[in-house]
DNA sequence: CAGGCGAAGATTGTATAAAGTTTCGCCTGT
DNA sequence: ACAGGCGAAACTTTATACAATCTTCGCCTG
């Protein structure tokens, strides 16, 4: 009782003005309405959040730190274009750590958090039946966050934001638009084996679930930015 | 040809002077000069690399973001003091990853890497020789960063050199004091799997080694700061 | 008329200064 | 003599100003 030096737990990363930046400018892209390789501005973002061009910075690097935006020297920030090779490593290191991760949700799952996940696959239902593309695909990414936050690993879980936020940029650029809605609800399935505390389910169900994400993608090298100037031209 | 819009490739991270006083203060704090909870002033720094306290800012918080650097807001940088739950964390997904990761350096190893694995293990043996404890565990730690390399996998070399810096700290904090020197030379058994391509072999020996890294710790909670200090006075 | 050179404008990188917060010494009152 | 509070110093945080760099557009030349 003698040191009361921290007063304040911690700031975890949701009141101060960087964040909610980072967490506005994460949203656009991950909700599809920032497109990869737009400019993001210092001055423009600063005049919206109103915050000088410090602060933008900041939120900018750590963006950088997540995978979704890349700075170049003396241009500016972009966001990100990730490469075919950069989809293939994102997914298969998904296929790696996200079955580990809903092993440790069966453990670590109660009932509030089980009341969370139903809460959540409703809102993705009703997204989906309203055809809220932007909605939809922000939920879907949530979903796997939320079953990494279960697990209680902040390691895991920090490991995987990054994999998600460039999963989403990934979907968007890679996506073939042939498929059809998002495939079966899949979320839904990998719940009730979470319910069960079903560890090898939620496991199979999770590899199975990425692989077909993985499968809906075309992943052909675009040679580099004019490549896909010439094919958006030629059409 | 028409547009040369990029003429540089990339400025990788080597070159600027943000990633000198990054890698500077990484590096102290890998090899254990510094030691966790160490304060980091940012004039204190900035003074030592000759650069002011905005370039400082930016590379302390890279650091926050790989997990050997701790800010409080309006109290400073300090280096980081990983609990115990974060070890256990930490070391869990080396045991996921590190596997993984050796099988790919299988695939993926040519001449060239081969040697620079040799003259890794040259290295390190002669520092254990000469009994230099810091030169030591910086070459352990880059041993594994070196595997990482050459699987060619970004994202998981990434992941993995924030969670080989975390492992130097907790190597530091929580390593029993009685345990001999460190431990029979694995690293080497590990290279003479790569070079034979025996996969099930260097994963099982990766394996092993992380695990006996693990047990070496003795990771009981400390409760909290002030726990620690009552424990060093009490003694 | 095509192509290249050059200056103006805009944007980023860096440093410095102002503002707010914490910490620690010191002083006063009991 | 000691507890409690006031105040100054040091530090971090934020904003602003300056310098360097790149992009763009007009103009000149071949």
């Amino acid at each position: 009782m003698a040191a009361k030096t921290r007063p304040k737990p911690d700031t975890p990363d949701a009141s101060d003005r960087v964040s909610r930046i980072r967490e506005g400018v994460t949203a656009a892209i991950l909700e599809h309405r920032l497109l990869p390789g737009t400019k993001l501005g210092e001055d423009e973002i600063g005049e919206i959040y109103g915050a000088s061009r410090t602060l933008v910075r900041t939120a900018l690097q750590q963006l950088v730190h997540e995978g979704i935006v890349s700075i170049e020297k003396n241009r500016g920030a972009f966001v990100a274009r990730p490469t075919p090779a950069d989809a293939r490593e994102v997914f298969e290191a998904r296929r790696l750590i996200e079955p580990t991760i809903v092993d440790h949700a069966c453990d670590a799952v109660s009932p509030a958090w089980l009341d969370r996940l139903r809460r959540h696959l409703a809102e993705e239902r009703e997204a989906e039946l309203r055809g809220d593309a932007r909605a939809s695909v922000r939920l879907s990414g949530e979903f796997h966050r939320l079953v990494a936050e279960i697990s209680g690993h902040s390691i895991y879980l920090g490991f995987l934001k990054e994999l998600i936020a460039r999963s989403s940029l990934i979907i968007l650029l890679y996506r073939r638009h042939d498929t059809p809605a998002c495939g079966t609800d899949h979320h839904a399935g990998i719940v009730a084996a979470i319910r069960k505390r079903d560890k090898a389910a939620a496991r199979e169900q999770m590899l199975s679930h990425l692989t077909e994400i993985e499968a809906e993608l075309f992943l052909k090298d675009p040679a580099a930015d004019e490549m896909r100037l010439a094919d958006v031209l030629g059409a």
